[in-house]
DNA sequence: AGGCCCTTCTGAACCGTTACCGTCATCGGA
DNA sequence: TCCGATGACGGTAACGGTTCAGAAGGGCCT
């Protein structure tokens, strides 16, 4: 079979019924519902499509008259390829697929990043429904989701959607029991470095006032976990230096450590809002010959798999068992109605990088 | 607004029409066609639009009348979490992403793993074409896509499909130049492990019948690459013991090297077909307390991060161009007609995992 | 005044299917 | 012989749009 034939226009359902003489409908039925006839004419039916090269019922048109796409579309506002690299994201993608494929439904990936400023691709799929992965508060490809008059799960972000399901981990519980943590090290002069808090780039110290004001609810959660679990060892919040990162990356961790640590060289212990951070601030640590943990802590939140394999502290999140959930609550919602919120647990993970306050304080008091 | 009002039935560009007391086209016109209406109507149909709720035009039926879906499908014949969980299809996935966003497009992950026995995953997908990633030759998913009257591009596998686009590396180069450089370091006696030859669950020593009936064209390449490279230096390929794995893991990779060295307890080299498993086979080497390259060489192919930071010696195939080049071959064709096929380069590197054979004889003679 | 073009909008065909309901033949039983 | 049940199939109307040719109306030029 050539590519040329292949790519001609194809025989239709109508020309095939006219071929054989028979209804659209017969062999509308000798695709989809195989008892509706007999199997000599089903038999005629599937020999001579095969004859024409007729390829089977149209998707497309399958879709518009059954109302159904058998897909799930993913809306992400990063790049596509972020979702390849960033390796919470892709755990969350894993999960997600696996519940489509158990499905036998289809994931659709949907280009929307800030390069797309028209939302024709979030208009344009095909999909019975959507998924949400951690968007920042107003993005306009969400909204542009939300009008679209299909069911939807948000994953992380943006909390607190009206009338939309949502599936997310206790952010501000493990936030808040790593600090305690901290604390029990003897940790009390901390600084935090934060991932984006908007979606216009920024980097560098941020207020309380403007970390209140965060689109990103989940960095405002991590962030409150803090402010909690130090302020139960008197910790004042505004004391506690946040430096945020635009981008999240190990390099931009590692500046963000960099900058953190230079205003603040008192720092006995750096908590960040992610793994990554953390990773990058481990390397500034390396780069600067200070020992970690002896003369200063690191911490992450999301419990990736570079992070645990480095013996990082830090938060985990079931990100898998995160996207399985979002896939499931979107496809085996029957015809319930009002929202659903589920929060799965985080389980602090202590590491090689957090250890007492003590030793940093000596380290200090030998310069 | 709450959920029920964003799932009830929702207006359609008919019934705006009538409300407007305007025609279908003039609304179609206004959402498709800004210049062919005045602004003042135009402004009018979208104000009663937000005001009777209408979504915008629906995506489906825009696609059975444009024909086009404004997608890209994937067909992977393993589970689709492989995808995010294997770092070569990673890599390929991130390239394939990146070149579906830059045309604006959708990626339409297919659920055809070997648990869906039905092929509605593939007829349903509404897609403008598809990428097909190394699945077996013969593959019924694969033969249903080819049966779609779209464009198809191959990567990797099969190889030689009539009338379809592929995308490759040089595989058997590849291993040629690999083989040379064991060759040059002194290995004669050498063992392979490779990934599976067929797809049926098979592990344990292969002859070289087996390997030509290979159902995966990229491991029949890599083994030839091999077999040329060994055969420059003398060394008979019947003699070169090869272990096949059905499972592509480090656990597989270890249980194979095990295999194979318990019965060719004098191999100097260990040559896998990826990566993965050739962290495995190193594992396996440290479990047994033997220092790599001193008294066991080990070799791989991908370049996966992982490997690469591991230091393995292992043949760097570009992945992610590939991707990017698989999903520009099949955005970017125009009216071409004849199929065209895309090898990119590998490269080899040379890590700390291969070292002169010298070492591994004294190490014996030692015994 | 008449012809022409331009802008703005309409009518009708078409995209390829499936849902719904009706029809028709066949057959067994009364 | 007639009747109702059953199985097999067909006709028609959606499904929700886009497209294209063309109509209506106004302005401009001659």
């Amino acid at each position: 079979m050539t590519r040329s034939s292949r790519v001609r226009r194809p025989a239709t359902l109508a020309s095939l019924a006219a071929e054989l003489g028979v209804s659209r409908t017969t062999v509308s039925n000798a695709y989809n519902r195989p008892d509706q006839l007999s199997t000599q004419l089903r038999d005629r039916v599937l020999e001579t499509a095969r004859r024409l090269g007729y390829p089977g019922p149209d998707p497309v048109a399958r879709s518009l008259r059954t109302r159904q796409a058998r897909a799930v579309g993913l809306l992400l506002t990063e790049e596509l390829a972020f979702a390849f690299r960033d390796p919470a994201a892709l755990g969350f993608l894993e999960g997600l697929a696996q519940a489509c494929e158990n499905a036998g439904q289809g994931l659709l990936l949907i280009p929307a990043s800030a390069r797309h400023a028209d939302l024709g691709a979030v208009h344009q799929a095909s999909v019975d429904g959507f998924v949400v992965y951690s968007v920042p508060e107003g993005d306009p490809h969400f909204e542009a989701v939300l009008r679209r008059p299909l069911p939807t799960v948000v994953a992380d972000q943006p909390m607190n959607t009206p009338g939309v399901d949502r599936v997310g981990v206790d952010d501000r519980g493990g936030m808040r029991t790593l600090a305690r943590h901290l604390v029990e090290l003897g940790h009390r002069r901390v600084g935090v470095i934060t991932m984006r808090l908007s979606n216009t780039a920024f980097d560098g110290f941020v207020d309380p006032e403007r970390q209140g004001r965060a689109a990103f609810g989940v960095q405002r959660e991590r962030l409150a976990g803090l402010r909690e679990g130090f302020a139960e060892a008197g910790v004042e919040w505004s004391q506690v230096p946040v430096m945020e990162r635009f981008e999240h990356t190990m390099a931009a961790g590692a500046a963000g450590a960099d900058q953190l640590l230079t205003h603040h060289p008192g720092l006995t212990a750096v908590a960040c809002t992610s793994d990554i951070l953390a990773l990058g601030a481990l390397r500034l640590a390396a780069e600067r010959g200070w020992t970690v943990p002896d003369n200063l802590s690191v911490t992450g939140f999301d419990g990736v798999p570079e992070a645990l394999a480095a013996g990082l502290t830090t938060v985990v999140q079931p990100v898998r068992a995160k996207g399985l959930a979002a896939g499931e609550l979107l496809l085996e919602r029957g015809d319930r109605v009002e929202p659903k919120s589920v929060v799965l647990p985080t389980e602090l993970s202590v590491g090689a990088t957090s250890g007492p306050a003590r030793a940093i304080e000596r380290w200090f008091s030998g310069l």
